[in-house]
DNA sequence: ACAGTGGTTTGATTTAGATCAATATGAGGG
DNA sequence: CCCTCATATTGATCTAAATCAAACCACTGT
């Protein structure tokens, strides 16, 4: 193996998909050793977006599908009255931007919370790619598929769970997808703020700091500003399951 | 041209995308002739759906997606405690079933609200084909992603309109689609109870109902039971834009 | 250390929409 | 044709969450 080679390597490495420890949650999931290798060549491109700045506009054309390397964004969809509708947050694994497909326009904004590093996957390079790899065309689909899974359970959260099980929710959510990456389910950082998760979940911020702080006092959870720990998950998925007084 | 070949030539007629009026909005949008007939061999079923019945239930196994060729079907998500969200309704040209590629089982109910025939397309022969043929895989993208994109819709319409914003969105995304099929975008028929309506915007029946009758009381549009008429389509769009009261 | 600023908490009050209740209408079945 | 049951309308009342308001806290940059 000479120099050059080697130098080759590593800079493949920064964006090499069959080194990430991700690939198991992300784009190429479950694909072989030899079809991995193949997928390096789909990511073509790796960007960072700071704190605050967008990673894609409502309207912008469509570029690439991104898949988080790190980081933590938020989409949301804008009202023309300037309403904003956040649809989702996205941690590390998750591919964005699938929305744009149909259209080749984006219709969300796509804001990082906290400074973030995706990969950039050309839409027609996967195709391609899906066309000779039939694993990959696959688990593209089941990820699309579980993007209207999600979608679908945002509705029911939105349309009829009260204010303090859609906050349950979200939380065991976060949770959850925290847990699938390794890192702790019961204590980890809020990257977004009261405002947001709000309005992600229809609400507005002093509900939720009302709801959060109503928790805290049930011995649920502990809050301090962005921090959170859950104390008693179990209890936390109750309220979930919950009717409440609602039929 | 012998007798029994004719009998064969109109059984098929039945379930052929080629001669099928739809397919210029169902999946096959946008193939030529020759894809087209390839894309015959996809649907290998038809199936008719009476009134009330459930075309797949949430948690069955995805046997295949469901092109509807006539009729109307809503789906729903059903809460363990028997609440049900209404996730979407359902017309021809429309394809159901794409929530369920990502854990192969259905996480919806679909119940025809009318008799309703579909195709049935098996995700394998639809994988396998698309692989073959590059515009019918793009348009299968679309299609998911369009999903995607309606459902953001959706949770911007849940999560920040007021009642009666939410009503005159879905009256003017009726409109919109029953056009594009070709049928009046002023006057149609409601194929769902006031009670289907408010879960699917996440109101009570109670609501709808009243602000159907405060439409009409301004003249914006006349119902009597489930026969609509839009009678000022541009008064619901500024209904849509208006923030009312919140930020 | 300090001021400034965005974010958070908590309280008081209001309100949109839910709930409860009663009546009306209409489609389907005998 | 009438009866029945599901669906709709309309009114009165209640309530969860929004709005309004006032501190409070914790970063950031000077």
């Amino acid at each position: 193996m000479t120099a050059t080679m080697h130098i080759v390597e590593i800079s493949k490495l920064k964006t090499a998909c069959s080194t990430c420890s991700l690939h198991e949650l992300c784009l190429p999931a479950g694909l072989t050793a030899d079809e991995l290798q193949s997928v390096d060549q789909l990511v073509d491109l790796r960007r960072s977006v700071k704190r605050g700045e967008h990673l894609y506009r409502s309207g912008s054309p469509l570029h690439a599908l991104y898949a988080i390397r790190s980081g933590f964004m938020k989409s949301s969809v804008l009202h023309e009255d300037g309403r904003e509708q956040v649809a989702g947050f996205h941690m590390m694994g998750d591919l964005m931007g699938m929305d744009a497909i149909g259209t080749n326009q984006h219709l969300c904004d796509a804001v990082a919370l906290e400074n973030t590093d995706v990969c950039e996957i050309p839409l027609n390079d996967l195709e391609n790619m899906s066309r000779r790899i039939p694993a990959l065309q696959q688990h593209f689909h089941r990820v699309m598929s579980r993007e209207i899974a999600r979608d679908y359970g945002v509705m029911l959260l939105l349309g009829s769970m009260r204010a303090e099980e859609r906050l349950a929710a979200f939380l065991l959510n976060l949770s959850q997808r925290f847990a699938l990456r390794g890192y702790s389910p019961t204590e980890f950082h809020l990257r977004m703020t009261r405002e947001e998760i709000g309005s992600y979940l229809g609400l507005k911020l002093e509900t939720v700091s009302r709801a959060l702080s109503h928790f805290q006092a049930q011995g649920l959870i502990a809050v301090q500003n962005k921090h959170l720990r859950i104390l008693k998950i179990d209890s936390l998925r109750e309220l979930v399951g919950q009717h409440s007084c609602r039929t």
